[in-house]
DNA sequence: ATCTGCCCATGACCGTTGTCATGGGTTCAG
DNA sequence: CTGAACCCATGACAACGGTCATGGGCAGAT
């Protein structure tokens, strides 16, 4: 019996992945989670074998759970569940110590066959998505850029930018044009789009 | 026996719900469809009570898809399922001949007993939510900033949206100093995201 | 010790963007 | 018929944004 828990911060999703698992014989259920806090209360009081975590959670994210979860429970398998497919999350995902890495729209199938696998000490790796991670080139950006880049996507002006960040408008002016450079893009919020979507932010 | 429709474009959420509504004795999910071209297909193989919508769906989405089955298939009830709460998606959905709407952080039983109270033919309304909703005020913005403005969230330049608009520059930076006028931001990109988190574009 | 890369800053140039005044066109309601 | 509310367009001004040259400071690498 594989001991799965869930953490994604839809109720609805979270209770329908834990009826569509508990269908199979050699699954159960045995913790639901929110958020990565309550991932970290759930281990104290389950055993768990996999742990299938959305990426995109409130407070602590999947990623960042990962990266824990890798060091506090080495023993737990973790899963990595998304709805957006985006380049960057691969990489990402197994750089945190994910054993695996599922896009939302797999089919159900996929789903508890990757269980299985990864329990067994597999790693999940689709081929093809493997090859789009090796096209995706790391991070360019510094952490600099990174941070304003963040700032500008919500289409601040330069001004509330430089106040936030406590630089002059000069400067941040300076390193938004090199991050426009670095993605090669026409202005910061195609930058920044771009910058997310590869996972640079 | 109330028979179910769900449309979600993403392959494990659908699933995943067919699998909790299943366990319902008197619920039966009869068909599950990617897209709202598929749910068109379906209904015309199955009978259906309850029509579960994402709105987020490709092609032909949940909203669009509402209005067209409140007129091709009256006798349908479409209660309209979204991940993201805009403030503007629940009056759209009601506007759209809907009669219920759910936020997938809902907890599952109110998942159920909607269904089968919009079987009953009752509308699901959440106080809370139709407050919220009065609140928020019809689209101000005409059908010319509308356009351009959804071109513009995407960081294009005024020339490639007057380009693709086939408008002069100085038309479209009227209609977007309009829209931004009328949102009360302070340019174009903010002007895009709050457009959308109304539900205006 | 020097080089490289990142950080911060300034000033200048020019293209883009937001605003405003103004004008002409349409359609629709009173 | 007359407003009212759209639509499109122009020209002009001020503010903002992207680029470049330049320069200084501070790390870690060779």
């Amino acid at each position: 019996m594989i001991r799965v828990l869930i953490a994604d911060d839809q109720h609805l999703v979270r209770s329908a992945l834990a009826a569509l698992l508990n269908l199979e014989v050699d699954l159960e259920v045995v913790a639901q989670c929110a958020d990565g806090d309550e991932v970290t209360a759930a281990l104290a009081l389950h055993k768990v074998d996999v742990a299938l975590v959305d990426i995109q959670m409130p407070r602590l994210d999947g990623l960042s759970l990962a990266q824990q979860l890798s060091q506090t429970h080495p023993e737990v398998k973790v899963l990595v569940l998304t709805t957006f497919d985006r380049p960057g999350y691969f990489r990402q995902a197994f750089e945190a110590g994910a054993s695996g890495f599922l896009v939302k729209d797999a089919p159900p199938e996929d789903l508890v066959s990757a269980i299985r696998k990864v329990y067994a000490g597999d790693k999940i790796i689709d081929p093809q998505r493997a090859m789009l991670s090796v096209e995706t080139q790391r991070n360019p950006l510094t952490d600099r850029e990174r941070e304003i880049l963040a700032h500008a996507a919500s289409g601040a002006p330069v001004s509330r930018i430089a106040a936030l960040v406590h630089l002059s408008v000069g400067t941040v002016r300076n390193h938004l044009s090199n991050a426009i450079g670095k993605t090669n893009t026409a202005n910061r919020i195609e930058a920044a789009r771009k910058a997310r979507e590869q996972g640079w932010i």
